[in-house]
DNA sequence: TATTGTTATACTCTATAACTATA
DNA sequence: TATAGTTATAGAGTATAACAATA
């Protein structure tokens, strides 16, 4: 799936009972218009993400964030690195080895700014679909990888 | 959204009502879990998404096969070439420009057992959600990028 | 020994540009 | 002039390995 198949194609005939396929295709076309609705903020997706989880979880380590996110110790170093570079978050040491992360003043405006955007965002993608859909959606789509709950 | 999300990471709390954040999440899981599948076959998801499309459209040409789905001329080249030194394609020229597509025997029959396993892999991973449930959401998907129809 | 953060690095996917040969 | 296929290549994103400092 890329930019190529957003233009035009409709569902290949092979795929047109396939949820896979169409939760692939309906995912990228959200990353990418959110990645375009986050540009004017020079935030990518995934620096959002981070924000987003220190602004709910202050104090939390680099690796907390990353096993929470999903993304590898090895790739977040680079991330904090940027956004802390950018002068929105501060690192305090908690130990020798870890630092406590937290967002800066600046970094709660971005945060700020970058939720409203993203539910602008989820209203443009997914306004073909009433609030109940996209609630039930939400709970189904999560039984997938927490069957109990 | 990586490997490491797939082990342990429930929702993170800004993204409990994101349906974008779901569907990636969703997305990355059965493509991981399809690709896993696919593997025994030597075959890649876009590989097999191609095989099938010929299979449906037989004498299609690549870069027909690339619009249908979403992949750009340059980078269905290789791929191509590389089903072509596999057996499982013949390509026959149209014209000087153009090649038909088709699946030989060999891939007839790699496209045959690729489906039985995509729809076990189906079963696997959506097993949680009914028939009913997966049929309207698949509507509900293909509603965001086709809003009539 | 295990963990945190970091660096280096490799592999895959996706993208643009430029070329050829044909139409 | 436009199209089909190819090649080269660049940029993300994601992966492993190895290291230093610390627990």
């Amino acid at each position: 799936m890329n930019k190529a198949s957003q233009r035009l194609a409709p569902v290949p005939d092979p795929f047109n009972g396939m949820l896979g396929y169409h939760l692939r295709r309906s995912s990228v076309i959200a990353m990418t218009d959110l990645a375009e609705s986050l540009a004017p903020l020079k935030l990518k997706p995934v620096e959002y993400s981070i924000l987003s989880t220190i602004a709910f979880h202050p104090g939390s380590t680099q690796s907390e964030v990353g096993k929470a996110l999903g993304i590898l110790r090895a790739n977040m170093a680079p991330i904090i690195a940027t956004l802390t570079k950018k002068g929105l978050i501060d690192r305090e040491p908690v130990d020798g080895r870890s630092q406590a992360l937290r967002l800066s003043a600046a970094g709660h405006a971005v945060c700020r700014r970058a939720l409203n955007i993203t539910r602008e965002h989820e209203e443009r993608v997914f306004g073909a679909l009433s609030p109940a859909a996209r609630t039930r959606m939400i709970a189904q789509l999560r039984a997938l990888w927490q069957p109990r709950s």
